[in-house]
DNA sequence: TAAGATTGTGGTGAATTGTGGGTAATTATC
DNA sequence: GATAATTACCCACAATTCACCACAATCTTA
């Protein structure tokens, strides 16, 4: 049974290989829509992981960006942030992306790659790391959690 | 695997050499549409850094400075700041283009350039003073920087 | 349960890319 | 106008990257 389009939910643990390559899941693989061009766009998440885009889903960011102005200090710093470690990447044959050396050592990642679907774009985790952040943020956001219980429900 | 045409990401460090000239990543130059005819324009950024812009975009450039007054000076000080250090250069066989020595010292170039896809331009770093810059811009406009993240990342 | 298909992982060879240097053409100087 | 200095163009090598192949483990299906 497959979900929507471009939507991605599970967790998988991968190897992350000598040449830096990670394997993306195949049901993550199989719910991507032809427009992808079996391509995604890596780039450092906002927790110490790896955020990892369908490519249509990226140009929605990529066109935020480019109507920002560059007269303004933080609308660059910003985008330098999101911009420079974003590298495009087509799944080989068998299904895996190459990831950056500046990411790789971003999120920390070792042999072992935790990947996290994560709706509209996929996590990539070192597992030690993940467990300590989480464990560290819900006991922190719980005010902020209940909060959010006013705009969404499920 | 590239995004949109004249679109640029990800960084990449190459070194300057005796005679003034740096490398065009390979991918930058593949995402370089044809109109472009292989030509940059240099010039000092708002930071410490070069700003590349393919020939095409940096014409837009010309016609916003155009349209900016000249009664102001404020306006007169940004314009001459950036149109009278705009170098053109042509990407050679190998995909480099010449930085003139003016701009080097700008952006206090030694052997070692790291460049940054900025989507619309690129930026070309010393490498130390990035690091130091980014550091700072980061800690001073965090609340900022968060603000922008919730309205434009998803 | 067995056969077939699919999936994850490692490795290999070919093509591409980055870097240094050399030669010709152009510009500047006297 | 001749010479020097600078700039632009081209060649060659080393390192890296990329696309492909092969195998083993897992899952599916009859």
């Amino acid at each position: 049974m497959t979900l929507n389009k471009d939507t991605f939910t599970g967790e998988y643990q991968y190897s992350l290989d000598s040449k830096g390559r990670v394997n993306i899941p195949a049901k993550f693989r199989q719910s991507l829509s032809k427009k992808n061009q079996n391509t995604f766009v890596a780039t450092r998440g906002q927790d110490p992981c790896i955020w990892v885009y369908p490519l249509t889903e990226w140009k929605k960011i990529e066109d935020e960006l480019r109507n920002l102005s560059s007269v303004s200090g933080v609308h660059r710093t910003f985008i330098r942030q999101i911009a420079r470690s974003a590298t495009p990447s087509t799944c080989d044959k068998q299904g895996r992306i190459t990831i950056s050396p500046s990411l790789i050592s971003y999120a920390q990642l070792d042999k072992d790659a935790l990947i996290l679907g994560m709706i509209n774009k996929i996590e990539i985790w070192n597992p030690s790391t993940l467990d300590k952040v989480d464990k560290k943020n819900i006991s922190d956001d719980i005010s902020e959690l209940n909060a959010l219980a006013d705009k969404i429900v499920i």
